[in-house]
DNA sequence: ACCGACGGGACCGCCCGTTGTT
DNA sequence: AACAACGGGCGGTCCCGTCGGT
């Protein structure tokens, strides 16, 4: 079962640009047919539903964007390093989408909030993660003592992802990727303003860490 | 002529509230004639078309938005009164929804990203107006000396807009109002950073100028 | 009642313009309210039904029709004058239609040929009508010696209605008189086909009786 | 793909009737639903539209037509036979019409009179071939010394379809087929009167060239 | 005498999902 | 494993007709 498993594979992919651009209730089984080049006989072969196809697509697109994120952190150690990049990870979504259609988390969130959405739960799961992941990177630098004492992982989450999600929000609706880069530079700002400067006078701007 | 001004008026301030739960393509007609009460013939009588009653409904609830920026700045005359008025407003959003299923712009906005959208121009101009009034705000406060002159009025308004935007995202995500108060405080905290202290000894922390 | 009056008047004139351009089944009462510039009330006060309405127009229109013939007979006296003089009415219809949408009694009639018709029966009565008045003049000739003994009334009425209606036909199809001449003047040659020569000599060709 | 294609056919077979017998306005799809025995998605998945599906269905009726002209023609070489089974053939329309609800060209003509139809151009173009029909025949005949010099051969098929197609309309009309002979007889005097006799004394009248 | 509001229903088109057919 | 045919049903739109108002 190779070729089915390909195919599959490639609908999902396809599916996902498809719902992402029209969201859930806009997006019909035949924008997917001619998205994919399948029949609807070669779609529902691999998946039951409308519903179940839009819960795998929407998960594969919050792969792409875990991945993202995992990538932006692989060699960074230091926490303003490290939070720096997601910020970064989050610019580059208007620039260069994951998916095609912008931020799916997004995408998904704000049709989740009206009325009930099938993918509701995945999405709540993927904004707890993306708040995690800067809880946690916050609250290690909080304990290494790269990061203020007073600083609270929680709040630092909350205003990392809300902000940058209103950024990206706004250069979608302009097609305009200034807004997402006036909040990530708001969110740079803000973040250096909470690091401990260890040496005052050997610091260098050079976040991406290239030499 | 005012009978069917009414009606008129019901149907335009029921479907608002549909159009904002289910969004244009998951807001059926049905549902629409369910929550005015009235059949296909007494809606079609007063709007063209489907589109042409969503343009209306978002405008309706575009204005209740206006309103309650206009209301809140009436009696505030200093400049970081306003901007943490303006930010109370986004919190009160959230707990208090001018329109049923929360923040009209919003909502309107994220189906906008996605293809086009019938209400994307009615958005556009209701999002420019947001910062807009930011904007003018934080220009008069650098004018009047209330502000830091290096402040620029396009990125607090860029910033605040955004931030409390994806707040709200949160909040309405996961029906939790702890998330739009926590980027919220963070505005505030950002727009006290920007004010000139006049008087270091006498400040009070009465931002709604309640003795 | 004089002002009602005048507007049935005109409603029934406008009505039948629109139904004999667009068919009973394609005639909204939408466009009846456009071309008379009344509302649903203003014309069903009137008429009971879109039925009636179409069946008082169809005989204002058949009136207009009835109109021209007797116009065209009444001051001819010879046999020849009076057939050429029909056959002038019919060819006439195409450039000057005395109702909008070309010949009433065609359209209704090819309406009427398919399943049922509100107004089959009136068009049955309106053909017999024109094919009457051709057999009662060609009798009267017959009976008077201008045709000849052979010619038999029925068969002339036919032909003459039916060639004269089928021009009509290829003209309104083809928006060209050219066809509906052609037959005229086929018409013209059988009708002085069948006149008896009274004197060879002294004829004339002026059919219209200008001098 | 043979199923789909029968199935196709079908409906473009039972359609055609249906359109004849109440006109593209009158003719709902609920009618052609009932017709074929099928449902809504069975009639869309081979047609786009009511349109298309009548623009094929008038086609089909068409071709019902010229099939019966060729026939006709098939086996008769001298012109006067020729033209005599063409006003045959129009006179058969009405006692066996190849489609239900008689003669399609006068249908479907009748209808594209008034307003805009979908299948206007194709009526045109099968009228042009009716009347191309006669004229090639007459010219031919003109040719080769079987009719009188002076025939014009446009004028002949103006009268001849003309005259067919009024006898066809009053047939219908009134259910009868008596109004279609009278006119089919005078087409055929139309046709003898014009022929050159060859041999005056061994002519015959067996104009179908049977022995 | 006429307007305007509204009901209920039918229209055409498209939807999602299933089932036979290769 | 994929296609193509088809079933029901819902989508938005527009229809005809009634009735309260003025």
């Amino acid at each position: 079962v190779r070729k089915g498993e390909r195919t599959r594979g490639r609908i999902v992919e396809r599916a996902a640009g498809v719902f992402n651009c029209n969201g859930y209730a806009g997006a019909s089984v035949s924008a997917i047919m001619a998205a994919t080049g399948l029949q609807k006989g070669g779609i529902y072969r691999h998946f039951g539903s409308k519903e179940q196809l839009a819960g795998e697509a929407y998960a594969w697109a919050a792969a792409r964007m875990r991945e993202r994120f995992a990538a932006a952190l692989a060699e960074r150690r230091h926490v303003g390093d490290r939070l720096h990049a997601i910020v970064d990870v989050f610019e580059g979504v208007v620039t260069d989408p994951p998916v095609e259609g912008g931020c799916p988390v997004l995408s998904a969130a704000a049709e989740s909030d009206y009325g009930v959405s099938p993918v509701r739960e995945q999405v709540r799961e993927t904004m707890r993660e993306l708040r995690e992941l800067v809880r946690v990177v916050v609250a290690a630098g909080v304990g290494r003592g790269e990061l203020r004492p007073e600083t609270e992982p929680e709040d630092v989450a909350t205003v990392v992802v809300a902000a940058a999600e209103g950024g990206i929000l706004l250069s979608q609706l302009y097609e305009d990727s200034a807004y997402v880069r006036q909040v990530a530079a708001h969110l740079h700002d803000y973040i250096d303003a909470r690091l401990v400067k260890r040496d005052a006078m050997g610091g260098t701007d050079d976040r991406n860490g290239n030499a």
